[in-house]
DNA sequence: GCCTGTCTGTGACTTTGTCACAAAGAGGGT
DNA sequence: ACCCTCTTTGTGACAAAGTCACAGACAGGC
């Protein structure tokens, strides 16, 4: 076996979508090309225009918004079994990319191309079904950011991001990578985290936050 | 003809994506219950589920959320020859609405049962590519929104909804609406547009604001 | 005229974002 | 060990935006 190669097998593991869809997994392998990526490439930018559908076997993507001030906001992450949604948004709807995307590890996907996935999506319902859950999931995410952003305070957001983050209440990251998280500038990161500090609830340290109490 | 019915002509004039498609809009129009309703009707809240897709004839619709403060920010507006996509959305991820809708003008449209939906999805690529490519544009959109109320200031939000929204530089409309659509208070706006005709460029009166400049 | 409900204006204060700059680690080379 | 450099973090001063409280202005009915 190739290191080039996913089994239909592997294939419906990941996407369990498709696992009664034998004839469809083949059709779409037979097109897909796989390709690994390490940690930090831009996968395409706001404004570029697209040519094939990414689905996604391992590693984890970042698709943010970037703002003239230099600040970002991430939308929302994929992870394995999804696919880059905003490809076949771009594909169908015939547009350029809406947003940024980059690996935030090491990876592996399988590429189709823009044809062959527009035939894929005419002959087979599950397709049909697998892309729009995920594209109506995503607008459902976006949607809630929104609300977030324009109606939440931020320390609030702060808080709720740490404990999803944070594996067993520790998280390692810097106060710059956090605030491209949640939308804001580093300063304010800075000093909600230290008042957070100061109220005991978290200790901090260069690239690395502990939570204190198990809230 | 009665008034509950459309011919599909009339149809295809407003939804053109169907105008060589004289079965898929036959089929579509026979399973479809037309209705009017009032400026201010409330469709559906957060949290609802649906049963069926609306494609609107006339009028139009207003997608919003609501904050806990009781602010308000309006994701989109949905205009004739547009369906109510995030009925689609709720079908095909089988998910509760993400947002709430209600109608700003008095209109008619075309309900089609979820179950119909599907089935014309299934059997037609022309409905394929239109939900999907309207399913894209609002995620763009959305995307878009996220942009603005985390990076933009709300002086320049707010002229540049002054001059789209102002069809011969006037306005009507009460600071509360308009800080609804913004996301913003209702003090913010009233703040900012008294700065604003300070500066000469925009007339205040009850209910309605003139723009002076032609800008 | 008066009454009532809606709409607008504004001061005081809090939260968030911006700018400027200082100080504290981390890691390399010598 | 020491020095040098780059990254990361801390903070004060100010601007922009949101909240709260309340006053005044306007429209429409009586």
């Amino acid at each position: 076996m190739s290191a080039t190669t996913i089994t239909p097998d592997e294939f419906t593991q990941l996407f369990p979508r498709f696992r009664l869809q034998h004839e469809l997994t083949t059709q779409l392998l037979a097109q897909a090309r796989r390709q690994s990526f390490p940690a930090g490439t831009h996968l395409y930018w706001e404004g570029d225009s697209c040519s094939g559908i990414a689905f996604l076997l391992s590693g984890a993507i970042r698709v943010y918004k970037s703002g003239e001030t230099g600040r970002e906001i991430t939308l929302y992450e994929i992870g394995p079994g999804e696919t880059c949604i905003l490809n076949a948004s771009c594909i169908l709807g015939n547009k350029a990319y809406p947003a940024n995307a980059v690996t935030i590890s090491g990876g592996e996907l399988i590429m189709v191309p823009a044809h062959d996935f527009r035939r894929l999506l005419g002959s087979h319902e599950t397709m049909i079904d697998f892309v729009f859950a995920l594209l109506s999931e995503r607008l459902g995410e976006v949607m809630e950011l929104v609300n977030e952003v324009a109606f939440r305070r931020m320390d609030e957001r702060l808080m709720e991001y740490l404990i999803e983050k944070s594996g067993d209440g520790v998280l390692m990251a810097t106060h710059q990578k956090i605030a491209s998280d949640l939308g804001t500038s580093r300063e304010v990161v800075s000093r909600l985290l230290k008042d957070l500090e100061r109220q005991g609830k978290l200790s901090l340290a260069r690239n690395s936050i502990s939570l204190l109490e198990d809230l």
